[in-house]
DNA sequence: TAGTATCTACTACAGTCATAGTAAATAAAA
DNA sequence: TTTTATTTACTATGACTGTAGTAGATACTA
């Protein structure tokens, strides 16, 4: 299992540590927008249970706080998400891509962009 | 609440009735692969919470089997996943469309398509 | 009509998640 | 050093999900 499936929360708990690296519990917690913070023990339990599932691990103690660092890269967990939902869509960016455009989420200017990523990938690939 | 958040088993379920109509649990039960087919009460349960959840109704009955149909369209429901999706990346589409060149998923063909798509659109909206 | 098959309605149960309280340990402050 | 604040580790609870069994109703068949 390269990576494995995180929660509304659990997402949330990693940004705060992609965002400004190991944390404690209190960090994170405080990263919550105040009128929407869950308690401290909240985030606790949560980090601890992506402690067990290797997403996150402990790399010090400082007093008697642990501070704990992202053990999964920002890029692989999103990955994770996007292939997710494609596979609901039978592996076919088509249906995504429609989507976008028709709710008006992907201008010409993204997609010229992309183009210009792919020309570059494709470049150096080949 | 447009369409409430749909699970892995209930999309399954929502694509038979896309897919083949108005169905009974035994049809829909039927649409798995023999080897990953979930019991019939299984089918039936989730189909009752479904329903409760407004997502499918009861359209008539034939002998004593009930004949469930989907409430929400193929096209709202996988707009809530992919909308969903790109909240997590903060309503952006770039990292996604990023992600998809960088695994091959999104090919030039892929882009020449939705330019098409979006151009015709555009034209007929301006 | 009696027996068999099918379906509904109800119930159960274990796993995950979001949520949070509490007791005990530890550290900081007065 | 006694008090106060912070943390950890553990426990609890209520949704929701996937899973499925069972009793009773209904329909089909011989």
């Amino acid at each position: 299992m390269r990576s494995p499936k995180l929660t509304k929360l659990e997402l949330k708990v990693m940004e705060a540590l992609w965002n400004n690296g190991a944390s404690s519990i209190r960090e994170i917690q405080e990263t919550f927008p105040e009128d929407k913070r869950p308690a401290y023990t909240t985030v606790q339990t949560t980090v601890y249970r992506m402690e067990n599932k290797k997403v996150v691990h402990r790399v010090k103690k400082i007093g008697n706080a642990h501070i704990f660092d992202a053990a999964v890269s920002r890029d692989a967990a999103h990955g994770k998400l996007i292939d997710n939902l494609l596979n609901i869509f039978g592996g076919s960016v088509q249906p995504v891509m429609s989507h976008l455009i028709e709710t008006g989420k992907l201008t010409m200017g993204d997609l010229e962009e992309a183009r210009e990523t792919l020309r570059r990938i494709s470049t150096k690939e080949t």
